[in-house]
RNA sequence: GGGCGAUUAGCUCAGUUGGCUAGAGCGCAUCCUUCACACGGAUGAGGUCACUGGUUCGAGUCCAGUAUCGCCCA
């Protein structure tokens, strides 16, 4: 073996091996039920990010730990067409070209789309692969794949049958940048400093008929009497009003309720109307209405019946309605009017204003809203049933407190708008003959051939949303759709739970009659090591690519592991994927001396019955034992960043730092001792490795087989190849709990442990080893027993180390330490400065003195010993008998010196 | 405006149903290259668990409120 843990040597060639061997693939032979992930898709053309790789590590986490436990384990990889994305990525690229998708045509754009598809779809997979997902790559699924589209079509076609979907002209959010539609969600607001402008309209009256000259001359408005002032934070969409609203109730302007105004620029007539949505505290209490162009007012406008004047085009410039302005972009149009408002007079003030914009969360640009013939989802039915099912408990989220963010979602939502104006996607099944007539035939109806098919293409999230169940074949009743669904934990982060999480649910409740899935498990976003969000211009991204290169895949994963908790915001320390590499170092080390000392011997310390286990022995493996149990309540609960670092704490503070040193001396004992030791490393180190195989994936393959070597081991597959990923997770055998070693040997360490701390506050040489005289008391017969131990832990001569039960006379020049009611001398020759000698003990003293005090208290109250657990009462007298004797020991040592 | 989360050692985080003398890694100090590991070992220093009340025999943990930061929804 090298010296060091060389994870390049390891990650691809073990990777290899498994995915040829088929390790990942469902087996037959489970003997439990299934346990079913379908994966987030990613992006197809997307390059591994550290969401990426959390997922993975906590999918594949899950997916291992079940897999060994015998379930029949299927993880379904797969990406996503990423319409807008994946759209844009090659406009871009014809762009660079000198040309665009409108002069190549759709049939082009679309050869050339999945052309790049083709060039870069592989690179995540791999990428997934590097992370070491044991994800079932024969059943890889690509959400344009013909059997996911014909999924797509069937639900079109259902939903669309059951009234769930229609077409209509409604205000919906329109991107500019993109031109196409987007759905509610896909729109972010963001806070804006943004002027406020007040404009006079001048009312119709016995005096003012309208405007006598023409807009622009300065005396448009001439002669007009009375006025009503409005202010908006979007000029241009003067054009498009079609009515002044002001409060009912507000007596300001009662007495013009049912009169006319005149629209600037434009010189049309709107009526004055009122309606309780208009704030009458609000700028000057009168509100322009402009029913084609704000949701509000949409909402006004419909109230009323006024007519709704679309004044946009689809890239942002302003049309024909638009008069005098048409043709300009939007923003230069504001300058424009603006300009022409200011010269008629009618400007009145401007003053600045915060307000959240409504942004493209894409392009980043302002989302228009638009009025447009879109398809819909009515949203209410399914999402009461996506809610029944987590009220009723069918399916729970982790952690809980999504449950409220989710319900509050599905109770408040719209109806979604699913066509979107691009080619990369899923064409809308809906075709249209030469006479309008609309078709939705089923997917495997022909539509007349003079039929034109909808040129829209769905909301990617659509076939996202039937993702747990296209992939594994629905509509069929496919085999695989019968074992494999509903899946069992949908695993992804908090931030696409309504984007996905919700909307599958949705799909999977209506279409297939059943829940997808009876957990969802949130996990956070990783973030820097200061808690910023990670991005290009900050320059703070970790690639974790780059990270798997230089610390390896395991430390990667250890740390997404074992950093946070679900749910929570991760801020990622480089100092951690470091520590974690050392992590695997250490096992690779600790692993080289098991090797090292086992010869031929491996076997377990449970089958060989004849096994003489010595006092640590029987405190290792009850340590052990604990763990084992720890991890398995830990990670059935989903806290598997504890489970993670409990393995962790056991196999680096207590197998290595105490057992392997307390090994190296009983392997220099008689037979039956070593024999004992042999079978503990080897039970013990493999067990371990087992257990942290779904957190490391790479280092324990690599280092079971070197522990295990020819023998046989446990699986819960008949015939299971000799791999770690089909090797059974360790399930705790209570018979080794052992509590009165684990109590005995926590004496023992103590006792070494302040032995070395006196070595070390004295300045002894490591070198150099001591004497020591041990009072036991009634733990004498122990002590003795141990000493090869103490002796050699604690670098105590061997020759000079004697264990009494009793002591008459203390030595003076000594150091003492009193454990409980144990105490030490270590007679340093030379070296002891009884000063600094009282002053240690004194300080020591002080402590035990306040422990004492302390419990003497709590038990005096009579409140803790009529209410308190007698276990914890049983602690507390057992804690405060210990600290009694110590006290008195250090007080009599006090006087002595 | 409504909701949620965070606030624990210098830094990054754990702390599961209240029993804790509050832990880990990194960093820091002293010592050690002894035959698994310097990607290491030994020892140690370092915290009024944001604040104010309350419940309880007992609160980092439960309840109410406050402050700061962050997120989601409108």
């Amino acid at each position: 073996m090298d010296k060091a843990y060389e994870h390049q040597q390891v990650e691809r060639r073990l990777y290899a091996w498994w995915e040829a061997s088929n390790f990942f693939a469902p087996r037959a032979d489970a003997p439990r039920p299934p346990f079913v992930i379908a994966i987030p898709p990613p992006n197809v053309t997307g390059e591994l990010h550290l969401g990426h790789a959390m997922f993975v590590t906590i999918e594949d986490l899950m997916i291992r730990w079940r897999r060994m436990q015998g379930y029949q384990t299927l993880w379904v990889p797969g990406t996503d067409h990423a319409g807008i994305a994946t759209q844009s990525q090659v406009e871009r690229l014809l762009r660079s070209e000198g040309s665009s998708r409108q002069e190549v045509g759709r049939t082009e754009f679309l050869r050339r789309t999945w052309e790049w598809k083709e060039k870069y779809g592989g690179e995540i997979t791999n990428q997934l692969r590097r992370m070491g997902a044991s994800c079932d790559w024969s059943r890889e699924r690509f959400t344009l794949d013909a059997g996911l589209s014909r999924a797509v079509h069937t639900a079109f076609k259902r939903l669309y049958d059951d009234g769930l979907i229609y077409r209509g002209r409604y205000l919906v959010n329109w991107s500019p940048a993109l031109q196409t539609a987007v759905s509610d969600l896909e729109v972010e607001y963001e806070q804006r400093n943004v002027s406020i402008w007040y404009v006079r309209y001048p009312l119709l009256d016995a005096h003012w008929s309208g405007p006598q000259a023409a807009w622009g001359s300065g005396r448009w408005a001439e002669g007009a009497t009375s006025w009503l002032t409005v202010a908006t934070t979007r000029p241009e969409t003067i054009l498009g009003d079609t009515a002044v609203a002001v409060a009912p109730d507000d007596e300001r302007y009662h007495h013009l309720h049912g009169r006319y105004a005149m629209l600037p620029a434009l010189g049309r007539q709107i009526p004055i109307i009122a309606d309780a949505y208009v704030d009458k505290e609000f700028g000057s209490g009168a509100v322009k209405i402009t029913p084609a162009h704000d949701k509000n007012d949409y909402e006004v406008g419909r109230r009323h019946q006024l007519p709704m004047i679309n004044i946009l085009n689809k890239d942002a410039t302003l049309n024909a309605e638009a008069g005098p302005y048409a043709g300009l972009d939007r923003f230069e149009a504001r300058k424009a009017i603006l300009a022409d408002l200011e010269r008629e007079g009618l400007l009145v003030k401007v003053e600045p204003h915060t307000m959240n914009v409504g942004i493209s969360q894409r392009g980043r640009e302002i989302i228009e809203p638009l009025l447009s013939e879109q398809w819909f989802v009515r949203m209410r039915p399914l999402a009461d049933m996506a809610l029944a099912a987590v009220r009723e408990g069918r399916t729970r989220i982790i952690p809980e407190r999504f449950e409220k963010v989710y319900f509050h979602w599905l109770e408040h939502i719209d109806d979604w708008c699913i066509s979107r104006q691009l080619w990369w996607g899923h064409r809308i099944p809906v075709w249209y003959l030469p006479d309008g007539t609309m078709l939705v035939p089923g997917p495997d109806e022909q539509p007349p051939a003079d039929a034109v098919q909808d040129s829209d293409v769905l909301d990617t999230w659509f076939s996202s949303g039937l993702w747990p169940f296209s992939t594994l074949g629905w509509p069929d009743a496919t085999a695989d759709l019968r074992t494999f669904y509903p899946s069992s934990v949908m695993e992804t982060g908090y931030d696409i739970l309504f984007f996905w999480v919700a909307r599958m649910m949705m799909m999977g409740c209506y279409l297939t009659g059943v829940e997808p899935f009876h957990t969802i498990y949130l996990h956070g976003l990783v973030r820097d090591e200061h808690g910023r969000k990670m991005s290009k211009s900050y320059g703070n991204v970790v690639n974790p690519l780059e990270v798997m290169d230089a610390q390896g895949t395991d430390a990667l994963r250890y740390t997404l592991a074992t950093s946070g908790t679900p749910g929570q915001d991760l801020n990622l320390n480089p100092q951690r994927i470091e520590a974690a590499r050392n992590f695997a170092n250490k096992l690779w080390n600790i692993t080289r001396f098991v090797i090292g000392k086992l010869g031929a011997e491996r076997e377990s310390p449970v089958a060989a019955h004849d096994l003489q286990l010595s006092l640590a022995d029987r405190w290792i493996a009850s340590r052990y034992v604990r763990l084992s149990r720890e991890v398995d309540r830990l990670m059935e609960a989903y806290s598997f960043g504890e489970a993670g670092r409990q393995i962790h704490d056991f196999l680096w503070s207590e197998f290595a730092d105490w057992y392997l040193e307390i090994a190296k001396v009983q392997l220099e004992g008689d037979p039956a001792a070593q024999r004992a030791t042999r079978a503990l490393l080897f039970t013990l180190l493999e067990g371990s490795l087992r257990l942290l195989h779904p957190f490391m994936p790479f280092v324990t393959e690599e280092l079971w087989h070197y522990v295990i070597a020819d023998q046989p081991f446990a699986s819960p597959y008949p015939d299971a190849p000799r791999t770690i990923m089909l090797a059974a997770y360790p399930v705790a055998d209570a018979n080794l709990l052992d509590e009165e070693a684990e109590r005995d040997w926590s004496l023992l360490q103590e006792l070494i442990v302040a032995i070395r701390n006196v070595r070390s506050e004295y300045k002894v040489e490591a070198a150099k080893w001591v004497a020591a005289t041990i009072v036991g008391g009634e733990r004498a017969a122990l002590l003795q027993a141990q000493l090869p131990l103490i002796v050699r832990l604690g670098r105590v001569k061997a020759d000079e180390a004697i264990v009494v039960q009793d002591l008459a006379e203390k030595p003076r020049q000594a150091a003492a330490l009193v454990i409980g009611e144990v105490e030490c001398y270590l007679p340093l020759a030379g070296m002891i400065d009884l000063a600094a000698e009282r002053a240690r003990v004194r300080k020591e003293l002080e402590t035990v003195a306040v422990d004492v005090a302390r419990r003497e208290a709590k038990l005096a109250n009579e409140g803790f010993t009529a209410k308190a657990p007698a276990t914890v009462i049983a602690r507390e007298r057992d804690g405060l008998a210990t600290a009694r004797a110590a006290l008195e020991k250090l007080q009599l040592r006090l006087a002595e010196l």
